[in-house]
DNA sequence: TTGTAGGCGTTATCAG
DNA sequence: CTGATAACGCCTACAA
């Protein structure tokens, strides 16, 4: 029932290697021998097997893609790394880690040998035990959005956005500033970020405090934004500014104000991070990262490493830009 | 450098089948023999190669999900396929198909015998001569958001949904009603969607006439419906209410009206569709469609049908309904 | 330039 | 219950 490509060699009344090699656009086949091969896969209608092909080569020609959850972040990052991928025949498989207890079995999972050719975190910290793994089989890994000292990571330069924020809200006239963080992996250790290393060295540049309570780690998206906003506002001194660590996260906050009566940028300013579609529409101020080329310089590096045998790890950092829109201004309190 | 099941036969002093069995989990293989493999894999650090392991079984255990692009709808739709695939061990590669020139290619390449165990095309309608050829290898497909004689395929009912909407514009006051749909399959033939006919049907039941110019399909995003909103405003009689068919489509009408100085809903109404998340925060009427639940059924469908041989095409919908909020009124005009 | 003989790592088959 | 042995479909030396 299936064409293999012995029935191909046959028809074309050739061995099977000169099919094999006539099929593959390989150099050393006589135009006439090739075209001849090529008929008769056309009329058997052969397709080769990519399995066999696969394990045959000992390459899947397939990448590994770790994502914590599909969200609008980290579809432009899939976008970036589709376009990397577009003249290559490469495939993804993506794999989310919705809950916590399934990090483990996933990231397992995901570094056995013949899988993949190579595997790409993002947002993910692998644990050490696992880069050993990888490095131990020879299976290329790249993080996106993260940072680990043996593998080529690229990410934005967090940190100096973020201080370019504070700037911008210290230069409105703010004191009171609070940073309402995401999580760097969202299931895996609590590292401190980039962000919150730029808010912290340029409000002491500024000369001013951070308050009991101003900065916090909360989820991803509206909800946590929400959640966010409320803590901040039960506080005794509330801040007059809030930056965050994602657009949907400052939505989040600016609903949850106008349902408490706060109007923004009156009584709070808020400034988002990314820079999605949907911030340019909604006049949010926020930081500009350059989302899509993570994926797609990432992808790119994967790709390369894959080529070579041990190439040394890199450490790329994207610079991210502040741009000012209508959610930021001058503190009224 | 790789242990492979003869290694661990040979550690553990059993033959190949009963090792193999052992490491299946099989039964057939008496308690002391299986622990015997199992330690032996154990202590050599084995670990089955997947590749080789489809390549024998002839069967992948992965999926082929065919999505056009990657955006907010068809990530909710991939987190239901996820949850449908979470407890067992599947993959899931996807495709995107960005470009049009780009769509023949895709869809041939994902109905290789052997590249995956089951089709998931999501708002992509297989051309005949592919479907012929998936139903020819015996290879299962479902659509999602879609429809095909000869595959199963589940979707929203868009129909009742639309004529909801229109009535509730009408009971409003609105006589002068307006549908921006999107198209069905980006990236294939422009068949009237279940929204267009349940909008003709409801207006026709009002006894209202469809002026002209009154329906048109424009992109997906929040950039197709500001231009939709363009080419509605430039009617010599502009409708008093929209439909359209995505709430990121709404709320570019929305953003542009806002922009020519039109106030929502005062001068006009908006309706959206599918209730993303975000429409709840921003008060959009919207149309509730169970956007995950479309995913994993769709999914559920596609496993069992890799099960049997060949399971008649089933025909499944999902109610839909209207959500009130803000963004419709009376007309003012 | 072409044909042939292994080998990739598993599972399946069929005697013992 | 166990152990050889034969596929699975393709690629790649190596020999002709």
């Amino acid at each position: 029932v299936v064409v293999t490509i012995r029935d191909v060699a046959r028809e074309a009344g050739v061995g099977l290697g000169t099919a094999s090699r006539a099929l593959a656009h390989e150099p050393g086949v006589a135009a006439t021998t090739r075209a001849r091969v090529l008929a008769a896969a056309e009329r058997l209608g052969y397709r080769r097997s990519p399995i066999a092909h696969a394990f045959s080569r000992r390459r899947t020609n397939t990448l590994e893609i770790i994502v914590p959850r599909f969200t609008r972040f980290y579809m432009e990052i899939l976008r970036g790394v589709e376009s990397a991928l577009a003249d290559t025949d490469y495939s993804v498989v993506i794999r989310t880690i919705e809950r916590r207890e399934a990090r483990e079995r996933v990231l397992a999972a995901c570094c056995t040998r013949g899988r993949s050719d190579g595997v790409l975190f993002i947002s993910i910290l692998p644990p050490d035990d696992l880069v050993e793994r990888l490095l131990g089989m020879g299976l290329p890994a790249v993080l996106i959005d993260g940072e680990h000292p043996q593998l080529t990571s690229i990410r934005a330069d967090d940190e100096q956005a973020e201080m370019a924020v504070v700037r911008h809200c210290v230069e409105l006239g703010h004191h009171q500033i609070a940073l309402l963080d995401r999580a760097e992996d969202p299931f895996g250790p609590a590292v401190p970020s980039g962000r919150q290393r730029g808010f912290e060295r340029a409000m002491a540049e500024a000369g001013l405090e951070i308050s009991d309570g101003y900065v916090q780690v909360i989820p991803f998206g509206l909800e946590g934004g929400a959640r966010g906003f409320e803590r901040l506002a039960a506080l005794p001194e509330p801040p007059t500014a809030v930056l965050t660590g994602a657009d949907m996260q400052a939505m989040g906050v600016i609903e949850a104000a106008r349902r408490h009566g706060w109007k923004v940028p009156e009584d709070l300013s808020v400034v988002g991070c990314h820079d999605i579609e949907l911030a340019e529409h909604l006049g949010l101020t926020t930081v500009r990262v350059p989302v899509r080329d993570l994926g797609q310089l990432g992808a790119g590096l994967l790709l390369a490493a894959i080529g070579q045998s041990a190439a040394p790890p890199q450490r790329i950092s994207l610079p991210a830009e502040l741009v000012v829109r209508a959610t930021c201004g001058p503190p009224t309190r």
